[in-house]
Formats: structure tokens, sequence, C-alpha cells
DNA sequence: TTCAGGAATTAGAATAATTCCAATTTAGCT
DNA sequence: AGCTAAATTGGAATTATTCTAATTCCTGAA
């Protein structure tokens, strides 16, 4: 039940929410909730659609409003594949995404240390990264879906 | 002038597009030209004003058209940072992007083998990828702009 | 507990980038 | 020169997202 955070989800979402002095409403939580709940990398689409499931008055504005929060709270992670609709992502650590182009589906592909540093090295002196973003895509062999 | 490539991408550009059947139209050359003269990375709609500079009956359709030609001959990349519209970029090595989030300028970074390599190596068994992404975003300071 | 004021949500309009479409023009062959 | 497929054109349509103004909801001070 996306609309009813585990404890220690609710744990995370209200103090995330409240260090920014912003309110644990019930529609961010079941926006968190459906994110959590089928990690399937959905579109604002994906979200509303699901969130309705549980809160039907919810508009469109709202999901888009409550994704913002949510990113900008640390919660959630937007992922932006070329020119397809934005995803969204619970997966906080550091990662890389995959795209299949036959299938559209995403993938999260972990990123070692190692290369995490060298990759933050190419950027050149005089320019602060704050955000890195690495993604794949090709194709996936079916038994991956 | 964009409109008179240089003898040597006139030849890449005829020849790029010859090899897949497609006719070397001056709307195209003059796109190439464009793209090859300012290496901004500049957006569809930047690209659409230069372009009618030189041919000014340009429709904008055109300008997508050539853009996705273009592209499909390997002669343009496309750059795709966050929800900002596509960029255009005649620089066909591999590289990354750094995006400037005060001026919104990006810059080229260049990515050596070794680290190239390792990028490639994250992606699992069982995935072929076609296309690697790395991207940052930051602030430059102003002696880069 | 009530109520004031700010925060959040809502429905629908607006926007921005891009794509589609049907009609016209053009380029390359014979 | 004329035919045919390819390319271009202008404008409409689409898609994802943001904006706006009105309403509803919380929260904390009285």
């Amino acid at each position: 039940m996306p609309n009813s955070l585990s404890s220690f989800n609710r744990d995370t979402f209200n103090t995330a929410l409240r260090e920014k002095g912003l309110r644990p409403t019930k529609q961010r939580a079941c926006v968190y909730g459906v994110i959590l709940d089928k990690r399937d990398h959905p579109t604002a689409d994906d979200i509303y659609d699901r969130v309705k499931r549980h809160l039907p008055g919810t508009s469109f504005a709202t999901v888009y409003n409550c994704l913002e929060t949510l990113v900008g709270c640390d919660l959630v992670r937007q992922v932006n594949m070329d020119r397809s609709p934005t995803r969204y992502c619970p997966n906080l650590t550091p990662h890389a995404h995959f795209r299949c182009t036959q299938s559209g589906k995403i993938y999260d592909v972990e990123i070692d240390n190692d290369t995490l540093s060298l990759m933050q090295a190419l950027v050149p002196k005089g320019f602060e990264a704050e955000n890195l973003d690495l993604s794949f895509s090709g194709t996936a062999k079916s038994s991956n879906n």
C-alpha cells in the first residue's frame, strides 16, 4: 500500500521535509510511497496514475509539485534520458542508468568508487561540478527483463 | 560564411550523405555549416536563426529534419542536458559535457582512454551499450567564459 | 477550540520544444 | 525537358511541463 509508508520510510520522509520547513502532506507521502513501492523508474504520468488509485482527487500539478519537493529534499532522484519524459528513482547511491532502446526499460548500473573518482577527475580546473550523470543506452538481453 | 563549407568539410558532408543515399541539399549544408562555424552548442532555435540569415525561406521543420539527418550520418552529435532543449555539437571524439548552471554555457570535457574503458566496463553482462553519455553540471569560474 | 495566515492543492490554461501532415518544390535520372 | 522520389514548407498537433488564480488545509497563537 503505497499510501502507508513503512515506519522507516515514514521517518525518513517526515524528517527530510521538516528539515526544510515543509509539511509532510498525504499527497507528498503518497507520491514518495509509489516511487518506493515499484522501483521501475516511473514517469510523472505513471506516478499520477498510481497516486490516483489511492488519492483520486489528486491533480497533475500536485504530482509535479510533490516530485519537485521530494527531489529538493533528496528523497528521490530525477533521471533524464535523452528527450524522453523525466523519470524518478528512489535509489540515492551514486549509480548510472542503462536504457534499453527496444523495451524502453531503465536499469540501475552500479558505479564503483575508483571509476567514480576517475570520472570526477575529468572536470578541468576552474570548474566546480555539483552533479555527475552517466547513462548508457543500447539493448538488454531478454533475460534481463 | 556558413553556407560555403570549406572544401574539406564539403567533402566530408557530401560523402557522409551519399553513403546513406541522401541528397546533399543546400539546407543541410547550411545547417551543418552553422554548427561547424560557431561551436557553441547551439539549440535548434539558435540554428534556425543562423540558417535564416543565409537561407531566409527555411522553416523550423527543415531545421529539425536536417539535424536529424546530420545526426543519423554521424556528422554532428546531439547533446541533451537535463530538460533543456537539445543542443548540437560537431565534436565527434568521445567527450563529456559540463554545463554551468549560472550562465547556461556548455563546455566540452575530454575523456581519456583509461577512464573511458573503465566506464564502459560498468555495463553489466547481458547488456550491450551502444551509447555512453557523461555530463556534469555546476559552476564555471568567470575566467572560463 | 477557534481562527488567522501561510502553505499546499486544484483545475485548467499556457508554454516550449518538437513532431506531424498535406501540399509544393526540387534534385537527380533518363 | 520530363518523371519520380526526396526534400522542404507552413501550419497544426502533440507532449511534457509550468503557471495561475481560486480554494482548501494545517498549524500555532489567542
